[in-house]
Parts: C-alpha cells; sequence; structure tokens
DNA sequence: ATTGATGCAAATGATTTGCACCGTG
DNA sequence: CACGGTGCAAATCATTTGCATCAAT
C-alpha cells in the first residue's frame, strides 16, 4: 500500500480517495497549494468533489498533523505536507513560496530566547522579496 | 498641534475626529488591537462612529505608511502603529502580542540572503509561547 | 450494518463597497 | 461650497456547517 494511504490508516482515519488524493497531491508538490488550487487541480480525477470535502479533509490532516497551514498574508492559506515549521521565501513578483532550511531558526530562536522571557514553543518567518528569476 | 493631526495634514489627508482618534489610540498602545476592538474602545467617545468607518480608516494609514497590519495567524488583523517591521512574540496563553526588537533581525537576514537568491525586501517573524506571566 | 465521509446548499464572520448625507478645508 | 469622509446597509469572499446520502470497515 502506498505511503498516503498507511499513513491515514495509522491515524485511525478512514481511507478514501478524496483523502488519497488530497495528501498525495500536498506531498508530491512543493508548491504550498490553497484549498482552491487543490480543488482545481483534483476536479478533472474527481469532478463530484466539493470543495467543502477539501476543506474539511485539509482540516483533518491539520488536525492530525499530516500537514500545515501556513499564513503567508495572502486572502487564503496555503498548506504544505512538511509538518516541520520551517521558514519560507514568497517572491513578492510571481507569487511563489519557497522552503528554507530549518537550519537557519536555530540561532534566532537563541536569540529570542534571550530577549523575552517567554517559553518558546513555535514560530513563523516568512521572508519576502524578489526570486531569482524575477528580480 | 499635536503629532498624529500634524501627520495626517503632512499625508494631505484631512484631518476628522475619527481619524485623530484611531491614529492616537495605535500610537499610545502596545496592544496590537484588531479593528474590532478599536471600534469598541472608541465606541464611548464616538457613538455614531461606524465599523466601516474603522476599516477604511485603517486602510487609508496602512496605504500611507502611518501604520501597519499584522497578521498573527487569527482570523483577524492586528495594527501596529510602529511601521518598522519587526518581529513579535506572540502569547499562546493569553493571547498578547509583543514586540521584539528589530536588531534581532540583522543575523537571520544575512543568513536568508546566503541560502536563497532572493534580492530581500520584507519580513514577518511571529515567535510563539507562554509569557513570563503565563507560562 | 454502523459509523464516519461526502457533497450540496445555506450560514458565518471578517472585511469591503455603494451611496446619500455631512463636515472639513 | 466643493469634495473627501462618514455611516448605514448590502455585498464579497474564504471558510464552515447542517443534513441527507453514500461507502469503508
Amino acid at each position: 500500500m502506498e505511503e498516503a494511504a498507511a499513513l491515514l490508516k495509522q491515524k485511525g482515519l478512514k481511507v478514501t480517495p478524496q483523502r488519497l488524493a488530497i495528501l498525495n497531491l500536498l506531498r508530491n508538490t512543493k508548491e504550498h497549494p490553497t484549498a482552491e488550487t487543490i480543488y482545481k487541480k483534483l476536479a478533472s480525477d474527481f469532478p463530484t468533489m466539493s470543495l467543502a470535502t477539501v476543506y474539511k479533509t485539509l482540516e483533518i490532516l491539520k488536525n492530525m498533523g499530516l500537514i500545515q497551514e501556513l499564513n503567508v498574508g495572502e486572502s487564503s492559506f496555503r498548506y504544505d505536507a512538511n509538518t516541520n515549521s520551517h521558514p519560507h521565501v514568497v517572491c513578492i513578483s510571481c507569487g511563489k513560496v519557497e522552503d528554507l532550511d530549518e537550519s537557519l531558526l536555530k540561532d534566532v530562536l537563541e536569540e529570542v530566547s534571550q530577549y523575552t522571557d517567554y517559553k518558546l514553543v513555535d514560530q513563523k518567518l516568512y521572508f519576502y522579496g524578489y526570486c531569482p528569476i524575477c528580480r
């Protein structure tokens, strides 16, 4: 059985074609698509699938820790199958969102810990600029 | 004339009591309020003011560079009269949002520049954890 | 067979917009 | 006194929810 199906079963979730398709789509792209984008991409394979199902599925996958939700500052969320809270760079010209290495966090987190008395548990770092193609 | 009025005039904006109140409120708080919060806080002084006016005013102040809009991951935006794009810490227990020093950015920005070929122009950094009171 | 999943349509909630009236410059 | 600003109500748009039907276990 494919990995995606195994992951769903592991979490006690019913394995449906829609869920497999959504999870696989996210696991095989670097594009950080929105719910709408996912819906459109799967429309040809699942003509009857509704946007509500996409949203419900994303909600479940998120709660199960199989995907994460990104808020890059747009009007809608993006989704990422990489569940580590890693930093992202956003191209303000073409809208592309790329992953950055988690190792970049180490130094900042230490600095922030020193400056505040907070017990830090998570972070969201977004960098904005022009990508190599657009600059 | 108070500074807020001067700022508005400088930008060629009409100085109205509502605008003054909103700008002053933001300039005198560390709380990063939402449009709704601002509306409620000013309700006693301006019983006839509508939420739409708050939104329209915030939009204008933002475009004029007098305030900035924060997206901490909640369902609504928060606003900040500090227009430098400085990092924030969010307490996940009490919901408080505090400013961090801009100097924390220097090292990360350099690292990110090295890792990517992007020409960086801005960034949004949010750290989440428990504040000294809540931890 | 049961129970949870799907899909449609209607509900929500933050934000935006249209427009008539009002106040600032 | 002209024009931008205000306030109300209606419109948007992403996301959520209710509910009847359907399919995975």
